[in-house]
DNA sequence: TTTTTCACAGACCGATCGGTCAAGCCCGGC
DNA sequence: GCCGGGCTTGACCGATCGGTCTGTGAAAAA
């Protein structure tokens, strides 16, 4: 069985959690991702549990923990998750992978998603947090190796690793501020429409084919209009 | 004299507002920027502001009042900068310089512009900020408009106009989280770097000049390496 | 000079915050 | 029976929250 068989509801994976502390979790993630850290208060969580406040503090020393159980869970899966969904193939194939699987995820555990990438960033006490940071870094050093994978097999032009891997995990990260779950596509579709436009490019002018390259499936309709 | 001439500091622009305004309006971005709208106390602005925390209700009618004026000021004043920094000429030129507009934008009113894209997106209760909402509908969907205009000259192939912009603004409006203004890159020659990437596409192959597409000049280096 | 105006300060309010504590409830082992 | 320990509770704490009220001093208006 996989580091993801345990998981339940997005959000934790230890093997001694309890069921009460999932529930938590998943509360405190969902409230953390609707009205923010601040905005939540540990009343607000107890509510959304049907509990008291002070079974909260038998679970949790305080509130940075259960924050820091939300989001450092949450990334640590982010990682593993999208990893072994990389299949072998062209090494552009696998960019395309990764931008669908982590696409995935955001559909799949939206509010721990969305807690993890929206609190915190700002706070000058951040450090706290520095185990998710690094679990974030291996995150993001995934996709620059693929990156760089892609280039070396001349997938791709010799373009700037980070730069491009920003421009990448951009188009996903802001998914949550626009993204509506009642409109037809699915985040993974969403994500194969980015990778498309990323890797071919905007401009007119004749598409060259490469091996595993373009995704030949007609993507499919978001808005009004659509083609290649 | 523009819309622009009276702004200070990044934030507002009333005629009316006295420097007294204006410096709460400057503290207030910033702090709202730093620890976000609910982590951001009225003794927090008062403090910051070397003045009592009464004063700033001789100003305001409330907290929500002064956010709103961070955030509704910002967001105006960023479609009319952005606007005006259009050139004529080929549509696509037009992106790029609107890409690069709104990260010039963003590193001289970097406050204001974090306020505005993080605190109460998540707000159940956003609609207090109606206004502001409006306000980015028209950044927007004057973004969309160039990006039609581009796909009827012919300069870039028949994409789905929303999702371009989507992918456009995301890879401006994520930037906060990584950019640091002590590395060489500015933020205008990041959008410059963006738009070449998303204009032209990752994939290695023959570029196709157009009238007035690729940026000619040498992008810049960011990193380790860079080439086309 | 008197009056009005207004930027400003300090004390204060009820509500809510994160967190603590002592005590019950419940259930399996003796 | 009763005993021990984990799950659970409500009362309570000091601190801080957004916001109000009363006054004050100085400049402008009369």
């Amino acid at each position: 069985m996989t580091e993801l068989s345990t998981m339940k509801d997005g959000v934790a994976n230890q093997a001694e959690a309890s069921d009460r502390v999932l529930q938590i979790l998943a509360e405190a993630g969902r409230l953390f991702a609707s009205k923010g850290f601040e905005g939540t208060s540990m009343r607000d969580i107890a509510l959304a549990c049907g509990i008291s406040k002070s079974l909260l503090y038998h679970h949790f020393a305080n509130k940075d923990e259960i924050y820091a159980r939300v989001a450092v869970g949450s990334t640590l899966e982010l990682y593993l998750f999208v990893r072994d969904r990389i299949p072998d193939g062209a090494p552009s194939q696998k960019i395309r992978a990764f931008m669908v699987a982590t696409a995935e995820y955001f559909r799949r555990y939206r509010w721990a998603w969305i807690a993890s990438t929206t609190a915190f960033w700002n706070d000058p006490d951040r450090h706290r947090h520095k185990e998710r940071l690094t679990r974030r870094d291996r995150f993001e050093n995934f996709l620059r190796g693929l990156i760089q994978e892609a280039i070396d097999a001349g997938e791709i032009r010799k373009v700037d690793v980070p730069m491009t891997g920003r421009l990448i995990l951009s188009s996903l990260n802001w998914m949550h501020r626009w993204y509506n779950p009642n409109k037809s596509a699915t985040p993974e579709q969403i994500a194969e429409i980015f990778f498309d436009m990323i890797f071919n490019g905007l401009r007119s002018g004749e598409l060259v084919e490469l091996p595993g390259a373009v995704p030949p499936k007609e993507p499919l309709k978001t808005g009004r209009r659509k083609s290649r």
